[in-house]
DNA sequence: GATGAATGAGGCTTCATTCAT
DNA sequence: AATGAATGAAGCCTCATTCAT
């Protein structure tokens, strides 16, 4: 009867809110902005967000979420550390090198200190992050000492970094081939033992 | 005199902006909060800068400025690369044990989209890496393939990160004490060839 | 078939109307809400009303109309102007009891200066004034020199005022039974000469 | 130094809020009517209130309190409860002729149910009526089974509902002399035993 | 020089109303 | 006939900035 959820609209809203976020953080991004952006009048976005809040925050949790399911197959599907901190920082890569602005999107809110990621994915990263470390120390690839915090930032929040600082050219190399895949790993490779 | 207390004036001004600038984000610090905070009427702070960004510009260049005038003395005096990135951990960590905004304050907006490092600054920090691969692959510590972006992200970021994720109690590790520094260590020691 | 149901619905929003508009005033009261509460789609009102004003003015209407019926029927029936306060009264409170927030309804906007009733329906009050003066006098029951006013403010507007009163326990008692009716009668008979 | 506060421009507002509230209620009075009808900038009405509800709440507040220090110092100085209503009655009737709008103001937040008097002046009120009362039985001027809620209703609520039905041209009576007081007060004498 | 009163653009949000289905 | 998705004007409020004193 009534006109049909344009779903569209809402893809719209979210690609728009990605967008202006990272542009100009979550205090400069404004509603109007986003709504324009998005071609979408400026009260449809309260009909599925409850507010700015709401709609970043939402965002925020499925971009993670959508990573953190790839992180639990690849860990599901690989055994050896080496292979997942290879794989993960492909999988890295590969959104950086379609969805620039998703990997943007997840290095600003993840370094606002007004953002806190949901307790449940906080714990579910760190759950990864257990599964790496005692597979890694069982299969004597890395030392006894590491802890999940060391395999984090090295399998997670450097690549990330990495990304970044090429995205922002702050060396001037704003490339993302296999040869920035190759330094990442190194790193990585150098925290395994032997 | 009157220089005086306009110097400390300026001075509780740049505190004030500090603290409200991590505690809400760049968004959320209000000029009438800062100025309140500082002791200061809301007019004088345009006595002195152009407006909020200018401000906070200037903020974080002069804090920006200050760390690698100190990376720069460090290289100065010491000259292996694991002695420099010993005392640069070191400094790091020193200012977090005893203001952790600066560090805070540093880490997010570094990592806003929306501030830009002045280039003359991110020209010096390029330097600075400069200086350590070259010594360092003369000095047989590091090998020739390592670049200026390596030892900045393992030098600087990664420490950055490192200490922030113990501010944000993310793997619910807050102290920054000698193991902590250990374990920074250990990766960038990775970094130097046999 | 079809209309039986329709005089439901109509019904359905008259009732979540008078509830919302008491709950929450005109201003508070939405459209979305009310056509929610009544289990109607927000477009169906439209179909029936202009708009939020019309359908809360037809409400007060024909409340204020079932009102006036009733008075008009117990002047019919009843001669003394005794007898007719006090089955007026009785109405009154007898509704308060049943349905509270019918009372509240008109109390509320009866004293909007926004609401200005139907002036047919003004002079259907008057009129009954009138009546009542006339075969007051007539009867000797009251003073030549009362006029419909006085009529109207003691015999209608004091219960009211006094109704309300209590449903708000602006003095703590929240009753409404025998002996708040004879209070209110009270005032009434004083009116009534000799 | 600084500008000095106008205050001049703090009583436009209040009387721009009055007039706003009672041609409009308080839902439909918009604070950038108010602003523009006080000739003010529509901010500069938060550097005095907190919000909307803050304003009227605050000229609610003082209006109720001038009016019921007035009842205060009527009671202190008069003694019969005949005397004390007829006072009472000038005074409002005083305010109508002179201000109607403030009359209208007490009048229209009264009767709503969303705006409920503070409760310390709810108990001064309560108060006052008590006083009324126990001077009232004592003289022997009043019945014993007279209570406050009478006193109020009576010497209060009925004469601010007649000038009100008077200011609304009810009964196309819009004159507020001597004769109207007269009225009122009739209806006072009435409660008033032998 | 310094103050803080005053401004007003622009932010977020609500909601009566329209209209495609 | 009925629905409810979509709109956008308008509401409340914040706050960087200006400027009279």
């Amino acid at each position: 009867m009534a006109r049909v959820i344009d779903e569209t609209k809402i893809e719209r809203i979210k690609e728009a809110t990605l967008h202006m976020v990272v542009q100009k953080g979550y205090g400069g991004a404004s509603i109007s902005e986003i709504a324009s952006l998005a071609g979408v009048a400026e009260g449809y976005l309260y009909r599925h967000y409850k507010g700015k809040a709401d709609l970043v925050h939402d965002l925020l949790y499925s971009n993670l979420n959508e990573l953190i399911n790839q992180l639990e197959q690849l860990l599901d599907n690989h055994h050896t550390v080496l292979e997942i901190f290879e794989q993960l920082t492909r999988t890295l890569f590969g959104i950086a090198n379609v969805q620039p602005e998703r990997i943007k999107f997840l290095y600003v809110l993840m370094h606002d200190y007004n953002f806190k990621i949901e307790e449940s994915q906080r714990e579910r990263i760190l759950n990864l992050c257990t599964r790496v470390k005692v597979e890694g120390i069982k299969s004597g690839e890395i030392a006894a000492d590491i802890d999940e915090e060391e395999i984090y930032l090295i399998g997670v929040a450097y690549p990330i970094q990495f990304i970044n600082l090429h995205l922002k050219n702050f060396f001037n190399q704003s490339e993302l081939g296999e040869g920035e895949i190759k330094k990442v790993l190194k790193i990585g490779k150098e925290l395994i033992k032997k």
